[in-house]
DNA sequence: AAAACGGGGTC
DNA sequence: GACCCAGTTTT
């Protein structure tokens, strides 16, 4: 909880003068909402203004209210957030959009304590929906609050241990007047994104030069203090991309992996870039009759898709099927058949959307 | 405490 | 290629 100072920290009475005349002018800062305040901060998790934007946009013209989005089914919301990732976000926000409606009347908790017990709502969210729609004296702290504290402070704990999290959000709670916590919270942030920012920050016009423990000891660049995360591994997915006239195959990813609750097609996966070719023929084999092997295609190039903590190398193999898949085949790959339409509407990891967009189209 | 979880932008 | 992004959940 935040210490009620008797007078505005220098670190408050700077930002807040500077944020008026600064700021971007965003959407989600014209509304009290906690709905839409909400939804902004969830997408805006791990994710850059640029490219959330257009997403608060569609998701909220699609679910207006917290009732909108508890209604929805969750592979269309999961469709309207295609492309932004880390998935689980909404799922979460979807199962908390339900019980929000089943236990709390439709009506959003307000406080930081009631906020923090939902699902995929963590001390960041919130810190920002009790400050933002409901005036609580709690700091936010992310990826730019712990940057600027760091070098303001001269604080040297590694901020990728959660052990750090504890000394940055004592000193920002310290500073965080009681009078105006909204506007706090917004004007560090924001100073961080736009101001002392990650490299090249702008410390020749920086309010805060003279009173910046970094900037005084010649250490912008060496703060924030973060270590490295560990290296990618790489994992080699072989698609059979199963073609049957209009209809193509895809399945729903149910297993606890990447992309779970997105569709893809029937995956054979390996440790080592090629697949066997004995392999390749039991799958095939398991196709049985179905498949037209006039048609054979040989498999794309291999395309790499890049995520945090793994990189993939990604071949499809494009099969023309003579009839429809046997009953058993389709229930033991968990497939199902689907007009390009129908694919269209389905949620995709982005690097499936942009095979479909480029290779699956309605033929003629 | 560490690992898992996406995708895109920037230097 | 490395780093970052208005973090949270699971192990």
């Amino acid at each position: 909880m935040a210490k009620t100072l008797s007078h505005p920290s220098f670190l408050a009475s700077a930002l807040l003068a500077w944020y008026p005349r600064h700021h971007r002018d965003l959407p989600w800062r014209h509304t009290r909402d906690p709905y839409a305040i909400w939804l902004s901060e969830v997408i805006l998790q791990q994710t850059r203004v640029a490219q959330g934007l257009p997403y608060y946009e569609t998701f909220l013209a699609a679910y207006p209210t917290v009732q909108d989005l508890a209604a929805a089914p969750e592979a269309e919301v999961l469709r309207y957030w295609q492309g932004l990732g880390y998935y689980s976000r909404a799922r979460n926000m979807h199962r908390t959009a339900q019980q929000v409606v089943a236990e709390y009347g439709g009506k959003f908790p307000d406080s930081y304590a009631e906020l923090l017990k939902l699902r995929g709502i963590g001390p960041y969210t919130a810190a920002a929906i009790a400050s933002f729609a409901f005036d609580e004296a709690v700091a936010v702290l992310d990826g730019n609050v712990y940057r600027v504290l760091a070098r303001i402070f001269g604080l040297h704990s590694d901020i990728a241990a959660p052990s750090s999290r504890k000394e940055f959000q004592a000193v920002a709670d310290q500073h965080i007047p009681a009078t105006a916590p909204a506007d706090f919270n917004q004007a560090i942030m924001e100073f961080g994104a736009i101001q002392c920012t990650p490299a090249k920050p702008d410390c020749l016009f920086c309010p805060l030069q003279s009173t910046c423990w970094a900037f005084q000891h010649g250490q912008v660049s060496l703060l924030p203090v973060k270590s490295k995360a560990k290296a990618a591994r790489t994992r080699y997915f072989h698609y059979f991309v199963l073609r049957h006239g209009e209809q193509t195959y895809l399945r729903e990813r149910r297993e606890k992996d990447i992309w779970q609750g997105l569709y893809d097609f029937a995956l054979a996966e390996t440790t080592e870039p090629e697949l066997p070719a004995a392999e390749l023929s039991r799958h095939l084999d398991a196709l049985g009759a179905a498949l037209d092997t006039s048609q054979a295609a040989e498999p794309t190039a291999a395309y790499r898709h890049v995520l945090s903590h793994q990189k993939l190398e990604v071949r499809f193999h494009p099969m023309a099927l003579a009839e429809a898949l046997p009953e058993a085949t389709v229930r033991d790959l968990g497939l199902r058949a689907y007009s390009v339409t129908e694919i269209e509407a389905l949620p995709k990891p982005q690097l499936i959307a942009n095979y479909v967009e480029q290779n699956i189209r309605t033929t003629r």
